[in-house]
DNA sequence: TGACTCCTACCTATCAGTAGGTAGGTTAAT
DNA sequence: ATTAACCTACCTACTGATAGGTAGGAGTCA
């Protein structure tokens, strides 16, 4: 069969095994350490291979960065979905929300993606800039139809516009990542996450 | 005079004006690109003086980094002053305090140092790490004394307890600081800043 | 079937550049 | 004479990146 043991990852279509476990360490580096932090070593060590063989799968280092942005944006798109038409849809995925950058509290070593990348934007290089942008956007469309649609079907309140609504829950759960790990407790995130729900849902 | 025009800088009791200014552009360096984002080359260059010498004021990197936060602890602690005991005092402190965060903002280009070294931290030697820790204790004891006092002179609601609210405030700035710095745009940082206004504030 | 070519996925060895750091000398004010 | 404040010149360690080679699977064709 083609899907021997101990045989070479074969070529197929997309993504040799190797390939996706370089992504995947050179991930969990980024968001510990950030993009200044990690090394072509680093990788190599915790992979297994030579510090050369990753640059067979990414030339330049840049690449990587990209690489690592562009996954994380569609897991983004898929993870997230569509925003429901529902207020219990809604409800659900704002709780969703709340509970994703809340298990990355919970680690305790990472920060979430859009909060480690923005606070390296002045040492990333074009090619990755270029593709957080995206991520960005993304992420913050998402937000907004959230509340809209949640304060249209009575899930969130109406003192603020859902759009500035929007823009403070993602900048909270961001800083409160932060806080969270540089005081090494998620208690601290789940203090914030109380608050944010109470400020933001007409039944809590 | 002791002011001579192009005579080395009088050794004189406690920092030379050399020092300072490497602590001042290193301090700038730091906040716009992180801890592994600037060297003794980069600082060297926009001093005028060359890399040796540096290690002649700071033996070692983490030297420099402490006495960046160091001085910064020390700048927090009478820039701030004590929490205020009227209402209006209060007030005036958390306006001055919103301000602060938004002029980091509207410079573009660097973070607040709490949120600059929460997202370092991964990074940071222990002889910077350490400092940091007594950075961020006060600024949280200061805000967290702040909403005390606001809440018991009635400039604060009380519908959450005072401590969570310091916690988000604190973790909501430093957020909306990369937020705003990522995207661009001041605006972003004000759009946050009002919210919180409204948010916690009896009268906004 | 075997020979030939081409490919992916690695390897070793090395590059130039830069990191932080050190040794030791010079200058000048106290 | 001492000492602070620089300097030149150097070191080791490590960065991302490149050159060139090897092992082995896949496709083609006599």
């Amino acid at each position: 069969m083609s899907t021997d043991l101990k045989t070479r990852p074969t070529p197929s279509e997309g993504g040799t095994d190797t390939r996706r476990r370089i992504v995947d360490i050179a991930e969990q580096l980024l968001l510990e350490r950030g993009y200044a932090g990690f090394s072509y070593r680093d990788i190599a060590d915790a992979v297994g291979i030579r510090k050369a063989s990753i640059h067979h799968h990414f030339a330049a280092k840049e690449d990587l960065g990209a690489a690592i942005v562009e996954r994380a944006r569609e897991r983004l798109l898929d993870t997230r979905g569509p925003v429901g038409d529902t207020a219990e849809e809604i409800q659900r995925q704002f709780d969703r929300y709340l509970r994703f950058f809340e298990k990355i509290a919970a680690q305790g070593d990472k920060l979430c993606l859009g909060g480690r990348l923005s606070a390296d934007l002045a040492v990333l290089p074009e090619a990755v800039r270029d593709p957080f942008r995206h991520f960005t956007a993304d992420h913050s469309a998402w937000l907004a139809a959230l509340f809209e649609a949640g304060q249209r079907l009575g899930v969130f309140k109406r003192d603020v516009a859902s759009a500035d609504q929007a823009l403070m829950l993602g900048a909270a759960v961001q800083g409160a990542v932060q806080v969270s790990r540089s005081r090494g407790d998620v208690e601290y995130f789940r203090r914030i996450a109380r608050q944010l729900r109470q400020q933001f849902l007409l039944t809590p």
